[in-house]
DNA sequence: GTAGCTGGTTACACCGAGGGAACCACGGAA
DNA sequence: TTCCGTGGTTCCCTCGGTGTAACCAGCTAC
């Protein structure tokens, strides 16, 4: 913990002032851009356009296992909200290229930090998840 | 990005090669691990353990948003990936603590790093997506 | 006796994220 | 002519995360 963590109750009281008398935690500004960011493909299409710039076709190959629905609606997410930008290049048949904005790039780096957190030690939470299976049967 | 980022595709190969030849990176070990901390209560609940151990019926009237339901399930996921230790104490009535473990406070610093990024950067969220909404009329 | 606090569990309903498959327009290639 | 590749959109459906409300046992205070 360091020092810029403030305290939780600081926070708390921070967030019902930002929406008057009817905030609540639910609603908290936080919360919304986390949403997104923690989709079920933003983070693994994140860290493919952190490396460098993809057309459409080349992260559907990527990442074979998400449908074009699916790719086509966390790109717009993520143009939507300021992480990526959207080319369209008038070859034939048209091509577009997605790439990461400055703000996306800045989100990348703790989105990082947690997804390598996540694979050093998810060999610690599948034996916690084990253990803790074991002693409840 | 430092140096402990990997390129995206070896990450790639060692997720498929994990699982053999039927892994898919919808069922990566990272995600398992991902979707137990990004739940919708989770965060808050461990930012407010990180501060100091409490008790449920505290972190009930704390966050007054969350259902009696929600925070028992959360706390039993958060100590089942072992993130939160829970103690009973025979008071009358019995009195049930929760604090953080150390593998929980190892998770806390990532987290609390995306939380404080979503903090600073909301207000700029929140312009992208009114220009990017205003551009689509 | 009855109400309230402790920390839960259970039944039920909802709804929105996500998946599957078909369709679209345009142009190039065989 | 028919097929394929570009990058999507649209419809329909499922399923699980979440919310609401009621119920529970044990003890205390009024």
């Amino acid at each position: 913990m360091d020092a810029r963590q403030s305290d939780f109750k600081t926070k708390l009281e921070l967030y019902r002032a930002q929406g008057g008398e009817h905030a609540d935690l639910a609603n908290c500004p936080v919360r919304g851009v986390m949403a997104n960011i923690n989709g079920k493909w933003a983070p693994l299409l994140t860290m493919a356009l952190a490396e460098r710039p993809y057309r459409f076709g080349e992260l559907r190959r990527l990442v074979p296992d998400i449908s074009q629905r699916m790719l086509t609606q966390t790109l717009r997410d993520l143009q939507r909200d300021g992480y990526v930008r959207r080319e369209v290049f008038p070859t034939k048949p048209p091509s577009v290229e997605y790439s990461l904005t400055d703000l996306g790039r800045s989100m990348f780096g703790p989105l990082n930090e947690m997804l390598m957190w996540a694979s050093r030690n998810y060999e610690a939470v599948r034996v916690a998840r084990a253990r803790f299976d074991a002693n409840e049967g």
